[in-house]
DNA sequence: CGCGTACTTTACGTTTACGTAAACCTCCCC
DNA sequence: GGGGAGGTTTACGTAAACGTAAAGTACGCG
């Protein structure tokens, strides 16, 4: 028997309400059994919300991807499809590449500030490492 | 003397709409000066503006990004504000962190695919190199 | 049987990030 | 002096991603 879950128990899992992953029902992006008129999620609906949840953290929009997933489960039988399908997938590849980029750029320059803090720091506080009393 | 742009534009560098330049400013992430009624950007707003798209890149919030700017320019004086900035700004380094592993997932998994894909091109295409014509 | 707990649908409200339209300056040029 | 071209304010509209509230269903329990 796999393993199921009720609504409750999944949004408490990934931290979300019970009315967003209706939502994300309602978009597409999961399609849970049902047992009379309650839902039931399976492991496959579970790994599909990690989907999201990650895509989200990316900043993708939901149609973004609701269609990322559709490339993830879909398979192309055409070879003219693949070929597009292996387009798509490059495209995407390297948008990811350029926020790579941009994350590092960035927490470059967060280092940066973070050391001429810690040079300040020491500046300032140096004969006086406690918090002035005493 | 300095150089400096006319609304439009630094909006067609940026590829976005005077009205997207207007609402920045209107959110104080931008602050031309003026000649007469009309708005003489700067280097330091040019500077800003590709921070802005940055940050929207990596999906974060016109505010955050505002913050984030904040802390770029702010010089803080006293130690303990100093010692909050740190932790600040080590917050925001972490959240990255996890933003670039993210990345660096999705991008194993797309690759996965891509050759997966390309391993079925082979074998449908086999010996068919062009595209079927001649 | 009444109560609580968990879930359901329906539907209007809210925030963010702009789009779009209207109506008004203002300078430059023929 | 009548247009444009480019800029301005004001204001209503919109899409995305949920929040929030109302009203109903279904089940287990003392």
């Amino acid at each position: 028997m796999t393993e199921s879950y009720g609504i409750a128990e999944l949004a408490r899992e990934f931290d979300i309400t019970t009315r967003t992953v209706r939502f994300y029902e309602d978009k597409g992006l999961l399609s849970p059994e049902r047992d009379g008129q309650r839902r039931i999620y399976g492991p496959r609906d579970r790994v599909r919300l990690k989907l999201i949840m990650r895509g989200k953290r990316l900043g993708l929009s939901l149609e973004e991807i609701g269609e990322l997933m559709d490339l993830y489960d879909a398979d192309p039988s055409e070879v003219t499809q693949l070929t597009q399908f292996i387009d798509v997938i490059r495209a995407r590849k390297s948008a990811l590449e350029v926020q790579k980029q941009d994350i590092e750029d960035s927490l470059a320059e967060m280092t940066r500030i973070e050391k001429q803090c810690a040079g300040l720091l020491q500046q300032k506080q140096g004969r006086t490492p406690a918090v002035s009393e005493e």
